[in-house]
DNA sequence: TATTGTTATACTCTATAACTATA
DNA sequence: TATAGTTATAGAGTATAACAATA
């Protein structure tokens, strides 16, 4: 039965994809989900802990811990809103900043050997699949 | 960046599989992975601790935990195997076996959610895509 | 009343290292 | 020496509930 799971089918994949990650990105120092925390930091200059919870699809309160650790390595740092004081922009700092520039690198070798096992096209019908099941 | 990372996509729709299992499937009492583990003695009686290790791509250290909740729930036993002492015969239990009935068919109903937004070739494709990636 | 962020708490899932019993 | 299973420990990652401050 198992094999013709998608459920389990999805549940190894990422299980591999987690592995590989360890080994490569950030080791010792980062795991997946605060790598794209990161991410959304950079892209998003001064964005509140609600709308990376919004974006990450996970709850406020994970977000916090996420937060925390970061802060605790010195990568982002948090100023009060001045629109709404109830908020925390969050930005990288510089040490976070080039830290995120090799950590993107690391990344970019990490999918690439995922990446190798498909075709171009093949790629964009699994991304396609993917984000379908992305309730 | 994260939308077009692998990664990213798989990770997200393992989450959003699962919640929904969650919802779904032997609420409060079951998860993914003592369910896959249920599903392995039942096709494969006596089956050894190391076997499911194997088979499932987690430590040995791992299974005992999940051994030993199913054993408090009386869903499974153990038997001394006679050709090794080592190992441990894993069996379903009589309560087990009718338990796995009702967890298998809810599991049809949650996977059905997210089957019918697929062809099936495109379903075929996914599985096989999802299969390259299980390193 | 509703929203943002926090704290406290708990659970799942995984791993590593060191151990016992057995092969 | 190697393998099967166990224990102890640790660390991600997630969630819910209740709360303070602010809107």
């Amino acid at each position: 039965m198992l094999p013709n799971l998608l459920g389990f089918n999805v549940r190894r994949a990422h299980m591999a994809l987690w592995r590989d990650f360890n080994r490569t990105v950030g080791i010792g120092q980062i795991r997946p989900g605060i790598f794209s925390l990161m991410v959304l930091v950079d892209e998003n200059p001064g964005i509140a802990q609600i709308e990376l919870a919004t974006q990450l699809k996970i709850d406020k309160a994970t977000i916090v811990g996420l937060i925390r650790q970061l802060l605790r390595q010195g990568w982002i740092e948090r100023r009060q809103s001045g629109a709404d004081r109830r908020r925390q922009d969050v930005f990288l700092t510089d040490l976070g900043s080039r830290e995120l520039v090799g950590l993107r690198r690391e990344m970019i070798e990490h999918e690439a050997k995922f990446l190798r096992l498909f075709s171009r096209q093949e790629l964009a019908d699994f991304f396609d699949y993917l984000r379908r099941i992305q309730i």
